[in-house]
DNA sequence: CATTGCCAGTACGAAAACGAACACAGCGCG
DNA sequence: CGCGCTGTGTTCGTTTTCGTACTGGCAATG
């Protein structure tokens, strides 16, 4: 048994190395739109993601940000502190509500240290953590609003219970960096195609399908490699197999 | 002493797991515009690159494709293979004449296992590279193409000796994604602005200082975060302190 | 020295996205 | 029940970028 855990990579994890992280660990929530960190300098744990979603935005200026990753109950945030690294390029926010279990950075790299299981599963997340960034950077490159929207839905979907993503079309401007207006447009052309139905505050996905074949060839690889060498139960899918 | 080595991970290891790594390496170059792999699957060893520079892409259709990623001799090609991970989704393009050192990708894990400096660096490295894929994501979503194509020319001075880039606007527009008639603009509005000089299938640095202003804040950050985690002789000002 | 191929410059209309508004509707709150 | 806030729909003109094409120059090659 996984312990009722939701958190992907802590079901992956041997029991006894899954049961050495849950032992020391805190369970906590952050708010919709609230930022999220951990710890005083910011660095000191790592949240297992159990439910809602984080955004991972770079933010430069007031005005000037986008989202360049997202994590769910799938991941993890805080992976550069157990990368060796104390990251102050990124900022977290919460998308929804959003439930986590809390372990201290310096456990998992003791653990990592111990278990070759923990290492070899950090060390992939690792990568696919950067496939994502890539994925994310190619979309921004060579596909319209329409279509990174699209992507956007999908990966929110993957991550969020049921078919309702609940946001504006203000949050899904400062995440895609363009303007809202233009979320605006977007939205109608998905709607027109069936694809999703919106109203205030929410949209909900109506054809998953349709959306994939929107988001082309900006959504799925990253998506296939993660479920390749993290691995997920590919029963629904995608990424979400959401537990009741 | 470093025994003419250039590449920078290999500069900044003790002397003892230099040795051993370079006591199986082997001098290996590439053709500019060669695709860049190594072994029969790809993926059985590490390139630390000596001198000129890799593009990382990501292609997902002839005519759809766009740079994510650039290396040179700070770092090394070949790094999912480090993490556990077998990488399909990049190409690597050589952009110029790349020499390199290639290692066994086993003989490398085999001294991350064994060697707590190599383990370490190969850690931060893996956060570095995917702070640079978002660094792109963030720039091709909030810039335009004149700041993107100055970031494109620092991040290739910073790895290139000299101030001469020799590549053409096709090959550049094929990175940025962009028309080439885009890039042949946003290069009329770079020399205007005296921050560099073109001619047939030659890019000058003429003022880097011009460059960095135009690039703002696309440039710069994950750059810093090499640097302040994986080092750099601070001297030159940019990342490449590139040997004679 | 002439031919050939690659590369930069330029032109055109079209499409996409922009910035900045303003109007209206749903919904919570007093 | 009405007020006000928030979120969406929509408008304007403008700018950027696109797709495509044609031109002319430079350089290597025979």
């Amino acid at each position: 048994m996984t312990g009722g855990v939701h958190n992907l990579l802590l079901r992956v994890l041997p029991e006894r190395e899954r049961g050495l992280l849950l032992a020391n660990a805190e369970r906590v929530a952050f708010r919709k739109r609230e930022s999220v960190d951990c710890g005083p300098a910011g660095h000191e744990c790592v949240l297992f993601v159990e439910s809602g979603m984080v955004s991972v935005m770079r933010e430069a200026a007031p005005g000037l940000a986008a989202e360049v990753g997202m994590i769910g109950w799938e991941g993890l945030v805080g992976l550069p502190a157990l990368l060796d690294a104390d990251d102050t390029l990124h900022r977290y926010v919460a998308q929804t509500q959003v439930e986590a279990l809390r372990v201290s950075a310096a456990s998992v790299r003791a653990l990592m240290a111990s278990s070759e299981a923990v290492h070899a599963l950090v060390l992939r997340l690792a990568h696919c953590a950067a496939a994502q960034f890539a994925a994310t950077a190619f979309a921004n490159a060579a596909f319209n609003v329409e279509a990174r929207l699209a992507r956007w839905l999908l990966m929110a979907h993957d991550r969020l219970p049921g078919g309702d993503i609940a946001l504006t079309h203000d949050m899904l401007s400062t995440m895609l960096s363009v303007r809202r207006a233009s979320i605006t447009l977007a939205m109608h052309e998905l709607e027109g195609a069936q694809a999703v139905r919106g109203s205030r505050g929410l949209v909900t996905i109506r054809d998953r399908a349709k959306l994939i074949a929107i988001a082309g060839a900006s959504y799925g690889e990253a998506e296939a490699e993660y479920r390749r060498l993290i691995g997920a139960t590919p029963a629904t899918g995608h990424l979400a197999p959401m537990p009741a």
